[in-house]
DNA sequence: CAGTGGTCTAGACCACTGG
DNA sequence: CAGTGGTCTAGACCACTGC
């Protein structure tokens, strides 16, 4: 039996077990607290799609009946997917599969300010795609991906202007399966950010990224892009996007025009 | 009376009374839950100092005493103290009010990595103190800080090495009165991170920092501090630290060179 | 008004630390 | 072993949303 907490309490006990490792010979046994299992199993239902991105998911009460445990191991799960923000909480109505889109907040994962204000960014950002094409992944973006050298990716390449001011000019990578079929066209097409658009469209939801940030200068083919003098100094910022299970799914290489705008970050 | 939830109470009843608007004509009512007032009044304690850093706090069952509140209240105002790194909570042993100092993530602000091991860094930073003074607070510098132009604050500048390779110059701005005696040569004797100085010897604790990131252009003189050619392009990181009460404490400018580290940052 | 998340309590037991 | 934080439950009531 797993946690016979109550004074009393039946055999229709919990789901696992926290500890199975009395006697093992495990390095760090980590014993697994039942909400950390409940999260786990909310996870995967994620992760399957069992609840989609801006759907309600059962309320705390349903879930507790589900996994046969009290509303507040449920809860102490749902704070820290809240807190991982993959599900979002509003009291009165649900608890809500996070999404990309329908955020005031649009660009969750951009960083970048005008000097100017401090509203998330002046007006919505001019998009222009330069490119799109498919080809084989160098060992770099292989590496990044975790795919194999060779395997099919597909590259984008564009840029954003804020108040017709050329600011971002970012090529990205993305595996060739989860996305096939997508064009430069159905990115044209498309409103809204583009992590949005691969949620839809593609049914891929990122979770978390990481980012390298360096300074460097523009060479010509930059320069002339995001119309500054070459060898203007450039923000470049690597970023590896992962969905759920920690799986890179996006390699994004981008350079941020600075003088009129910058990146925030706050640290605690 | 303020919560009068268990079935019995008697008048002995918590502190504050959660919501003092009723018929007010407040824009916000805001109704403020008992374990955010135990928070604020935890978070006063730290600010007087009836705790120092490093020092462990009243057991939870303690304060729940003091407060007049149930232990599961006061553990969920810690809980946000900790998520805020304000205090650190150690299974077994205690809470300890956060510091600087003893910590094995040596620098928490600095996000800097080398290209090469994921180690904080590789061994301990080298310290050159190219100069310190007191002088009169530039319009920038009082702004960022809170006081006003022409008041008292020192000026140090200073570059860190890594593996005998020059890659920090930064000049860092902090108000005169709280930082009274600071000289040189006493940054000099000191051994750990400047913040931990900062807490033992002026008993000013940061809590919190916004930076501002750009890519920048070496002029001259930081080309020779840091051993590099002009124009190569370094980022400049603008740091505001501050202490409780959000109140500014430090200003500072760092140069990062980034060919053989980066800024590291983590997206959720 | 019912339903949802949010707060609070009381009490029991578990995991970890140190004397 | 006692003391601390950590987990779990059960139950009551509050605040917010929408029908």
């Amino acid at each position: 039996m797993a946690y016979p907490y109550p004074p009393s309490n039946d055999s229709t006990a919990p789901i696992l077990d926290g500890n199975a490792n009395k006697g093992a010979a495990s390095a760090t046994p980590a014993f697994s607290p039942l909400y950390k299992q409940i999260k786990g199993l909310i996870l995967n239902s994620l992760r399957v799609g069992e609840w989609k991105p801006g759907e309600v998911i059962p309320s705390e009460m349903d879930l507790a009946v589900r996994f046969r445990v009290s509303q507040g191991t449920v809860r102490k799960a749902i704070d820290e997917l809240a807190a991982d923000n993959l599900v979002v909480r509003r009291q009165g109505k649900g608890t809500f599969v996070a999404t990309h889109a329908e955020r005031q907040v649009q660009y969750r994962f951009l960083k970048l300010m005008p000097d100017s204000g401090d509203l998330s960014l002046e007006g919505p950002a001019q998009r222009q795609i330069v490119d799109c094409k498919r080809l084989r992944a160098p060992s770099d973006v292989a590496r990044a991906l975790a795919l194999r050298a060779g395997d099919a990716v597909l590259q984008v390449r564009r840029v954003l202007s804020f108040a017709d001011k050329p600011t971002i000019l970012e090529d990205l990578w993305l595996p060739g399966s989860p996305f096939k079929g997508l064009t430069a066209d159905r990115l044209r097409g498309y409103e809204g950010p583009m992590y949005a658009f691969f949620e839809t469209e593609f049914g891929v939801r990122m979770v978390r990224a990481e980012e390298k940030i360096r300074a460097i200068s523009a060479d010509a083919v930059q320069s002339q892009l995001l119309k500054v003098v070459a060898l203007t100094p450039l923000l470049s910022v690597e970023r590896i996007a992962f969905t759920y299970h920690d799986l890179p799914m996006e390699l994004r290489r981008g350079l941020y025009v600075t003088d009129t705008h910058y990146y925030r970050n706050e640290l605690n």
